[in-house]
DNA sequence: GTCTATATGGTGATAGAC
DNA sequence: GTCTATCACCATATAGAC
């Protein structure tokens, strides 16, 4: 183990993942580590920017890691599935760091706040495009393009509160059904539903 | 204000939802309450205490609340789009409590733990015998009950991280807007569109 | 019932030897 | 670079007067 940096790192945000940041002492944190209390405070000169560093990290990943694979795609509909099973599989894959972004939250040094907003706009941006370019090129139907960007996300982004890894459905798994959900929808017949209509009575 | 108790709840829901239930003292709240840090140790036993009976009671509400609405209507459509904006406008209404209950957790004493697991349990399985019902009478499309209703209760619940109340659009008018996307789907054309074509290119 | 004053323990962070 | 030992602080919770 030749980097200590990235082993605290690694060994903080499964911490943290596990038991929060509020509730996950230095102390606890050395004993994980195996180092000592004053050798973590060699490395990184607060806790909180142990915690920055997990989510400015796992932010930037999760961007760059996503943004490939829908590049890889010309057509709306297999982009918009790439991009949904991207996510699940980075988020399955950086489990730890990505329950601590989106569970264990408690609040970034304001200085970085900045930093990690951009990321996550960017991130949403890049979603939204991909929906509006869509249902310009008439693969998608007419929708608001933020309210389905944030109906996905909202789906992808809670699997941080009940998937646990090495479940029997993969995350990826689980990503594909929401795909097939969202694309298709529940209804049997086409038309408007959200009418008032009292049924046939 | 005759009812102390309550007020200390309506107050610590707000103070935790603000600002987390970890970096809220006791001392903050008497500041927010008006009372004395003593006092509020005479109303709950612990600083837990009374994040437990928020949560209780929040979700107690929420699982009356809505059921109530959907009882309202025989329709699987119009049951489904109840539940829906049922639980958006419950959200909008104790928004602090909900707020408190999704984000700010910090895990519930041992010995309530069950309780609260078997309201959340059972919220869900009236969702999930909803959309069921919704499949079996032919009103929905064929699909996995477990998965639609983790779908949509994500994108509910989601709504605690990013919406603030008196935003230009409701709570409700956002859940309605989810409503019929989940049931008409984005797809432009019916058929499978899972599959792994490349496109006509 | 509500206050002032305090006990007690654990936290993040530091000093300084090796 | 890594340790032992320690600081200063603030949290929850309590005691006991009024």
């Amino acid at each position: 183990m030749p980097a200590p940096r990235e082993r605290i790192l690694a060994e903080a945000a499964a911490l943290f993942a596990r038991a929060g940041y509020e509730n996950s002492s230095m102390g606890d944190l050395a004993a994980c580590t195996g180092v000592s209390k004053a050798a973590l405070y060699h490395y990184f000169p607060t806790k909180q920017a142990i915690y920055d560093a997990i989510i400015l990290d796992v932010l930037a990943g999760l961007t760059e890691s996503v943004g490939a694979d829908i590049r890889a795609h010309a057509d709306p509909t297999q982009r918009l599935r790439s991009f949904m099973l991207a996510h699940a599989r980075y988020f399955e894959a950086r489990h730890a760091a990505f329950v601590t972004m989106l569970i264990g939250y408690s609040g970034m040094s304001p200085n970085l706040r900045a930093d990690a907003a951009a990321l996550r706009d960017g991130y949403e941006a890049l979603l939204r495009e991909l929906i509006a370019d869509g249902i310009a090129r008439g693969a998608f139907r007419a929708a608001n393009p933020a309210t389905v960007g944030r109906a996905i996300l909202s789906m992808l982004n809670w699997m941080a509160r009940w998937y646990k890894p090495g479940q029997a459905a993969s995350a990826e798994a689980v990503a594909a059904e929401y795909f097939d959900l969202i694309m298709g929808g529940l209804q049997t017949q086409r038309g408007p539903v959200t009418g008032d209509s009292h049924g046939p009575g």
